[in-house]
DNA sequence: ACCTGCCTCCGACACTTGTAGTAGAGTCAG
DNA sequence: CTGACTCTACTACAAGTGTCGGAGGCAGGT
């Protein structure tokens, strides 16, 4: 049992994703509309991407409106950050470590926000006791 | 002066990159063998992603050895390394905080990594002074 | 019932990536 | 010089991705 989430998302499909993440649910007009402008693409573009999201199980339709589908996220943003960070790891040997010193060096992480994720660690290793990875 | 680094690499261009950074300067041959058995594709396949890889600009001819050319790294591999995670902290709105988050929620951070971090943090701000970035 | 407009479905096309075969040139031991 | 090898150069091809266009269907207003 592991890699259940074989769901792979490109760059623009998960710009589409995050619009739908935003929405909740809709229609592919409302993601089109969603899209930041500079780079709208056609609206059969769109459409096509969610199509080939509903094939790769990240979307589903949920009901109709009019002639209109609605479709709606069916992994969460969370679960697909994940994945990407996952493939990312991979390429730098699994371990975060030489991610985050990079990070670092390139002036994207100071002193507070390791401070505030330090804290974020302690309480949660706090509570989760000696729960073992 | 910004975007000079327009190479993006694939997962598979790095690895051939990783043997050759590795080897330093390296042929065709030596690029193959070094690569892990597991998935060591034919002689030809990478021959291809090392000429891919000179038309990118990632790898340059330094000379000829008999008749087999002998390629050298024109890209850090730090360089690499930054570019791939530039892209996915774009795709995270360009904020490393989230990410790390989702590093620590993930496991892949434990508070020791994170000590390790702030400790290099602080002596590199501590040696800059107040050179802003 | 009819027209207009939006929606879906299907197909298309160019580019990239992973993968590899073939042909022909260069090299080196005898 | 010649044969055996090794390299490079070129070509091919399937899958995946970004981008759309066109045909035809359904829904609402009049």
């Amino acid at each position: 049992m592991a890699k259940k989430k074989g769901i792979k998302l490109t760059r623009f499909e998960m710009e589409v994703m995050d619009a739908l993440w935003e929405l909740g649910s809709a229609s592919v007009r409302e993601i089109q509309e969603r899209l930041p402008e500079r780079k709208r693409p056609a609206y059969t573009t769109v459409q096509t991407i969610v199509r080939r999201l509903e094939e790769k199980g990240a979307v589903r339709q949920v009901k109709k409106i009019g002639n209109a589908f609605i479709f709606e996220p069916a992994v969460t943003r969370k679960a697909a950050h994940h994945r990407l960070i996952d493939d990312l790891l991979e390429l730098f040997g699994g371990s975060a470590r030489p991610l985050m010193a990079h990070l670092a060096e390139a002036g994207k992480l100071d002193l507070e926000d390791v401070r505030e994720l330090e804290k974020m660690l302690a309480e949660s290793q706090e509570s989760k006791g000696r729960s073992r990875k």
